[in-house]
DNA sequence: CGAAGTCATGACATCGGTGTCATAACAGGC
DNA sequence: GCCTGTTATGACACCGATGTCATGACTTCG
């Protein structure tokens, strides 16, 4: 491969005349200019990044370390494909940026992180993202490489910069709306609050009655979803026929995620109701595979995981750049309400208009 | 960051010396060693591989460029995602190579390619490796960079080397099963053959009429979906009742790709025929939110993405190592044949074994 | 016309590793 | 005791760019 040098020899020019005339740094003749560029398209010269980086000791790349790429897309299985949104959102932002992002995968093993870490940081990649499957607290060293971390979809306990989706608003969000609508009695069939999205979007439903002055029924929140391989649905059943059991039964469910939402037409149709009619139901992902084909469509929530993608992209950037100090901490990002047909108006107010962006289809 | 200079000086060695360490490539005395190690420990130093491949010319870096990550990720779209496929097969064997894959996405824009392309040069690659979305001819240009290239899911005209699905061979393996189990009056309504897969499959169709003696009668191979956006399924409609027509109506009908099953299961119900009892429906790409969701479920046949991403990186590896001369030309993968409950079987065998390992569910 | 400034260019050192060769200490064989 | 061989280590050049500084030619201004 030609060096600097053979194009100089074949230009009859001095090295540093080319490295003139590629980086445009200082005025170079113009002749000498055109013979220069023809030795280096004859000899098919590209300059080595790694010889040009000793010097200047910017690099360029960025590191992505995820597990995006290794899922298993069985395309019917009731789970999105967040981290892959989010890859594709930093992808998008940096493209647009002059830097190199360098993907690895961790296939599936969490144990290859370290190793990855290390190859990024022989690399000196000017900045890290960690991007996780979902929203949990990790750890995440660098050794002692002193490398701009930013992680996404999830956190850890030395406030890494972090950015995660707002699973609390977004519950809080979707409850709002239903309660403008005219719902007041709300159950909440809850995931295993053992998951730290699970918990969040709980409090979120509790913040929302909070804020609207109705009063907190535990009976109307019931896990519905272990966090086990066994899981044959029990739950959901048991979770359901106690709800319905009550007094006053709920005019609305909400359900942990959009799965779950699914499975509950089923049970609630064989106990005799309809929906929304009955029962309005909702759900949380908008996973559009079962929110947009289930009938009728069901009302959820989004999580922004693209533009997750994109800030994560962009704290990155400024980190780079030295422009914000200590981002500290973590940074939420809501997501828009999906009202949908699933939930039936309860009030005379045809119309209304949510404070977060929520949209009607 | 530390250097190799500064744990040479905390350690009171020489710089060779934490070089041999690092490398053990030479016989470094226990005290010494232990020495470094713990200067390389304290200092937190990791080697720059930028200056480590100055003297030894080797990047270790594998460069992949795809549009995989860009894709809209509708799960209700009835495409799949090959070219993901694709690189978790590639990702997967680099894993285990000790070469570093950089992936970088086209985000949709093929004329971003020659960036790319001229960015990864610069980082001198060892290997480059194109992704394509669907099967299909491209050209692939690296300038004068006599770079080892390897196509996957695409071919140029200078005979670089390409992985591709061998969908002519697919066709075949499943017309093939569908005449060993009785039928002979096998329609065929194909994608447009201006695409390379759609001529190719036709290929096979005929290939295995001829194959076993059966005449091939053009009115049975019928055009029902054009490359255009206003396809509106008119013209599914009438290539099916253009074969329902005939004097000798077929007993099999084979779409071009699952999606066309799937709206070709709905026609012929509201024709008032039984699937498979009075018409057998077989489909192609093994998309298994189609062909395990439909009633009954789809016989199909699987392109075998992920085996041609583990073999383009085999024989990139190879190419590196200069193993293969010149692997010269596209090599073929076939995949496996699904045989479901479509297709029903009009002779008394009722078990019979495939040359082509298919699978029954 | 001389001083100061701009333009175009080259010599040389440097970045952080590693290959080559030299050196020093010490062992064993004759 | 001398030669040869092995082990452990260092000095030094080099990979391919670029930053710094110097140089010579030419322009401009007072």
């Amino acid at each position: 491969m030609a060096t600097i040098y053979d194009v100089a020899k074949a230009a009859g020019v001095s090295p540093k005349t080319v490295s003139r005339v590629l980086n445009s740094d200082a005025p170079v003749g113009r002749e000498t200019r055109k013979a220069v560029e023809a030795a280096m398209s004859d000899l098919g010269y590209v300059p080595s990044n790694a010889a040009r980086m000793m010097r200047s000791n910017r690099s360029g790349l960025i590191g992505l370390i995820t597990g995006a790429l290794s899922h298993k897309l069985e395309p019917m299985e009731p789970t999105g494909l967040p981290d892959l949104y989010i890859v594709q959102g930093i992808q998008r932002v940096m493209a647009g940026s002059g830097k190199t992002l360098m993907i690895a995968d961790t296939g599936g093993m969490s144990a290859k992180v370290p190793e990855l870490v290390r190859t990024f940081l022989q690399h000196r990649v000017e900045a890290l993202i960690y991007v996780a499957d979902y929203h949990r607290k990790v750890t995440f060293d660098t050794g002692a490489g002193h490398c701009p971390v930013v992680l996404v979809n999830c956190f850890d306990a030395d406030g890494t910069p972090a950015i995660l989706p707002d699973d609390e608003q977004c519950q809080f969000d979707l409850v709002t709306d239903l309660i403008r609508s005219g719902h007041e009695r709300i159950a909440y069939l809850t995931l295993d609050p053992a998951m730290v999205a699970g918990e969040l979007r709980s409090k979120g439903y509790r913040a929302a009655l909070e804020a609207a002055g109705i009063p907190y029924d535990g009976a109307l929140e019931v896990m519905a979803r272990e966090n086990v391989e066994d899981d044959d649905g029990g739950l959901l059943q048991r979770a359901l026929d106690s709800v319905l059991a009550l007094d006053r039964p709920p005019t609305v469910i909400c359900c942990g995620n959009d799965e779950m939402a699914l499975r509950l037409y089923g049970l609630i149709r064989s106990r005799g109701l309809r929906i929304p009619e009955d029962c309005s139901v909702a759900g949380f992902d908008n996973y559009r595979a079962i929110a947009e084909t289930l009938y009728p469509p069901l009302t959820t929530v989004e999580l922004p995981y693209q533009a997750m993608g994109r800030r994560a992209a962009e704290i990155a950037l400024g980190m780079i750049n030295g422009e914000s100090e200590q981002p500290a901490g973590s940074e939420m990002v809501p997501g828009p309400v999906h009202w949908r047909s699933s939930v039936t108006a309860l009030n005379s107010v045809t119309k209304f208009r949510s404070n977060t962006g929520s949209t009607f289809s």
